[in-house]
DNA sequence: TCGAATTTGTGCGTATGTATC
DNA sequence: GGATACATACGCACAAATTCG
């Protein structure tokens, strides 16, 4: 074994000068770090140490590794703040939630979805207050900031509610976005919304659709839109936890 | 190269395979696991392979390691729900809202604290709108359900609040808990709790003072608490985000 | 266009250290 | 003291995809 010369062990002190490099700005951004045999030859190590070392760096979201291309300095975009102010009701016309917190980051809100028909399985029957099996309008976004994926959502709202509506499809009804204004323009009144957030790592689908690397975790939030006690929509809504600050207010 | 039965990598089959038996309850929490050897021979592999198997399980926090003892199932304690009602104020005597919660999980709350008069550095000055070097009150904290650590705190408040008060010691009003009836009993009416809750890996401090494995995150809620338009206390509240969802309740 | 070089992914084997039981 | 178990570190090989001349 090779002797420390400090304490700590090899490998260690490899992912701390490669952390330390990318604190610094040395290596920026985007960068490509050197390759695991160069990083070795310079170390004066093997390659299954320097991959140790790279390990420790992946579960903190420092680097990507992109099978034969290289290991890169992962981005990462200034972290978006989802204030505690979305849930206030707004003019139709005005624009989503998720547009204003990207926009006031200054990066440019772009999102897909699609709208299904289908019927309420016990999870979400539960949160919705329905009989399984009852039909539910689903909904899955994804929304990009700068082209980049940053969250991920799926919402669920009971068809006996919406159906028929001019909010059968959500972004049917041109201009008006947000479930509150939606629900609003048929006379569902929102009085309440409700989140629970938490976090765990995320899996194979999510590394896949919000570019998340290795060892990094999400945070997931259940998200229940009330109105008069009775909820009229429910979210999973997924984000990359170290892109993202959630702020709160509680009034006493 | 073991041509894959299936088109995982075996190490990732090897991953599958624990955290099946560990879901299922067929290796019970806290239970030791085979040794590394061992779990080599069964799938008819070798130590190094068997390793990157664990090592996925370890970020996914399911299994703790303990060099020259053995891999043990992690116990997950029934996730703590700190819920949004928790900062309404209420008649002097009860008991803390930490306490409160982890009661309601069926846990027994236990904690320590130690409190010193300090000078604000720039980050907690800002927060607390005082001048750099401005006297403050910190505590420390460290919450334990059922004897094992779950939420770490700092608190400060400004001395020129709170010195020379019955609640100078954070803890010394006897049964007066909880910051806002502790300010309550100075005349200072909480009107307002803001949070801003992130999610990063955990340090190697975190990661012995909440006995926290590698890879596994740890939220962080920036808590501030509001009289007035006047910060009145700020605390940084460090949870391991496996064993912790966070609900809240916004009014619309 | 093609092929060689590069780079990470996966897997094998081995050795030594050190703390626990 | 010996056996056990994980931590660390070395070595090698081939696959698969990208990159580049």
């Amino acid at each position: 074994m090779t002797p420390a010369t400090e304490d700590q062990p090899l490998y260690l002190r490899i992912a701390d000068a490669l952390r330390q490099q990318i604190a610094d700005g040395e290596l920026a951004e985007g960068t490509r770090i050197p390759s695991e045999v160069k990083l070795a030859e310079t170390w004066g190590t093997t390659r299954p140490t320097v991959r140790q070392a790279l390990d420790v760096l992946l579960t903190e979201g420092l680097i990507t590794k992109q099978a034969t291309r290289g290991t890169f300095v992962r981005r990462r975009p200034a972290i978006t703040v989802r204030s505690s102010t979305r849930y206030q009701r707004r003019p139709a016309g005005e624009t989503s939630p998720f547009a204003r917190d990207a926009q006031r980051e200054g990066a440019a809100p772009d999102w897909v979805w699609d709208t299904q028909r289908t019927r309420a399985e016990g999870r979400i029957a539960d949160r919705l207050g329905l009989a399984v099996g009852e039909h539910v309008m689903k909904t899955r976004y994804l929304f990009r900031a700068d082209g980049r994926p940053v969250q991920a959502s799926v919402s669920w709202e009971p068809f006996a509610l919406v159906g028929g509506t001019d909010i059968e499809e959500p972004e049917g009804t041109d201009g008006v976005t947000g479930v509150i204004a939606r629900m609003d323009t048929i006379g569902v009144h929102v009085d309440r919304v409700t989140e629970l957030v938490r976090a765990r790592p995320a899996d194979d689908d999510e590394r896949r659709e919000l570019d998340v690397p290795d060892g990094v975790w999400v945070m997931t939030i259940e998200r229940t839109h009330w109105a008069g006690g009775r909820a009229v929509e429910t979210a999973d809504i997924t984000i990359p936890a170290d892109r993202y600050a959630l702020a709160y207010e509680i009034p006493v």
